[in-house]
RNA sequence: GGGGAUGUGGUGCAGUUGGUUAGCAUGCCGGUCUGUCACACCGGUGGCCGCGAGUUCGAGUCUCGUCGUCCCCGCCA
């Protein structure tokens, strides 16, 4: 009784219109009644009496067919309907060889829900690509391509997955502001904005704000959130504002268990994906995801830097890697360790922000790098927790004290030891499926020269 | 910030050593079809070859400038 009409649904005393999503179709009988609503991918006319139509709702796409003996004259008003239209469609749910799905909607009743107009300024075809340029200015279009809006799904599953997995480690998720009266690290590279009579700053990380919260007394913090970083940065893998996923967990004694923390995350991540979307990442873009093996290669700066020169890359000494070094490390440890990771660690202090702890040889600290298919995706480190250290630490990397003296105030009442990193979801996912630009996994992508739409 | 590419109908591309009317695919518009499924078939529309200057009898093609876009490096996630 409760589904009898397919068209609404009785929760307590509220009514909720019940489409019926085009997906969950397939487990209905034949001759099931059902309604849907969707997209006109396109239309196939055969004469006055008989088209056909597929119809996406996001969900899934499913051949809608008419004809003049079920729906009547209302088959004439798809004489002009055009594709991308938005319909409503009751109909009959058959099974048949008749077509290359083996399902199909007997169309009894349409209606037009929306009007579309001719002439996309993009291609959305599977045939077809346009430039990225374009499409991102037409991204809600772009999107209609289910190429494109998998990447999507599948970012918001990466995001679901992490967030299952780090509450049941007992992490709390914060929402920091974003808005700083000074800069959150380096003081560089930070977008200044009004902030009534004053100015203020765009976070380019949560770092300070997260270890306020385990000063605060959590067991560990994670978020996931925008930063701004104001880099003229023209590449494949930079954008000025991104989602970044960041974690603090207390009680950490070494920068291993850091790493520990985050293989065993990404690994639980991983096939967690691979069992969402397996059949939907071959069927469009014939690939498979690889569920990394643990643990991921650790592989220090120095032994890197190594390796790298064994690929005939220069490097020099007390510095980070080059992305041309970052790319032979990647090949080195797929060769090698037959690993897409790799962690990347005991960076020189001269690189690290002076939060990091530093080890016993105070020229190296604990601190990593992961990297992904040749692509940085982590910096992460233990921090110091140390007040009179930590203080000393930041005396020697900045000309004052000043612009941090709240934060070094976090460590002055106790603190617990802890690390942590932060990663860049779109950079994983960039990776994960190929894709050859940060832009094609960022929903609306900024940077330098892009501030729309 | 430094370097390198690129710009041709709505979209994606081709265009020879400079040569006359700039092609192809797709889209779009009109038509035909009761089982299509990348529907098919018939007909049609659509381009100041980014912009400006120069070389030349002649420029989509060569040169310079300019604007847009993309990529690499640096910075990072």
């Amino acid at each position: 009784m409760l589904f009898s009409q397919h068209r609404f649904f009785y929760f307590k005393t509220e009514v909720y219109f019940m489409r019926q999503r085009i997906k969950e179709l397939q487990g209905l009988k034949s001759e099931a009644q059902v309604c849907i609503c969707g997209f006109i991918k396109t239309v196939r006319n055969k004469g006055k009496n008989l088209k056909f139509m597929i119809i996406d709702d996001g969900s899934s796409q499913i051949q809608a067919t008419c004809l003049r003996n079920l729906l009547g004259e209302k088959i004439d008003a798809l004489d002009k309907i055009s594709v991308n239209s938005v319909l409503k469609i009751s109909g009959t749910l058959n099974r048949t060889d008749l077509s290359k799905s083996g399902t199909e909607v007997l169309v009894t009743d349409l209606e037009v829900l929306s009007s579309a107009h001719t002439g996309l300024p993009i291609d959305i075809s599977e045939e077809l690509e346009s430039s990225l340029e374009k499409r991102l200015n037409w991204r809600h279009l772009d999107l209609r391509n289910p190429k494109k809006k998998l990447i999507f799904r599948i970012f918001s599953d990466f995001l679901k997955l992490s967030r299952e997995y780090f509450y049941a480690r007992h992490l709390t998720e914060i929402s920091s502001s974003k808005l700083m009266a000074a800069a959150s690290e380096s003081g560089a590279q930070v977008f200044q904005v009004n902030y009534f009579e004053r100015k203020a700053f765009l976070a380019q990380s949560p770092q300070f704000y997260k270890q306020m919260a385990i000063a605060g007394g959590f067991e560990g913090v994670f978020e996931i959130g925008p930063v701004f970083r104001a880099e003229p940065s023209f590449t494949s893998r930079h954008t000025t504002e991104f989602t970044s996923l960041d974690v603090e967990i207390a009680y950490v004694e070494t920068v291993e268990e850091v790493m520990c923390f985050e293989e065993q995350w990404l690994a639980f991540t991983f096939s967690g994906l691979k069992e969402l979307y397996s059949k939907q990442l071959e069927e469009l873009y014939g690939i498979q995801i690889n569920i990394p093996e643990l643990p991921f290669p650790r592989i220090s700066m120095t032994q890197a830097q190594g390796i790298v020169k064994s690929y005939g890359i220069e490097c020099l000494e007390n510095s980070d890697l080059s992305s041309d070094g970052e790319k032979a490390l990647g090949r080195y440890v797929k060769e090698v360790f037959n690993s897409d990771f790799v962690f990347l660690t005991d960076f020189p202090w001269s690189v690290r922000p002076f939060y990091h702890m530093r080890s016993e040889n105070k020229q190296i600290t604990k601190s990593f790098d992961l990297i992904y298919c040749g692509t940085e995706i982590t910096t992460g480190a233990q921090r110091e927790h140390r007040y009179d250290i930590l203080c000393s630490q930041a005396s020697e990397k900045l000309p004052d004290l000043k612009g941090i003296e709240d934060y070094l105030n976090f460590f002055k009442y106790g603190c617990p030891p802890h690390g942590g990193f932060g990663l860049s979801p779109a950079r994983v996912i960039t990776c994960m499926l190929g894709l050859d630009n940060i832009r094609e996994a960022t929903l609306l992508p900024r940077d330098p020269k892009r501030l729309t739409p």
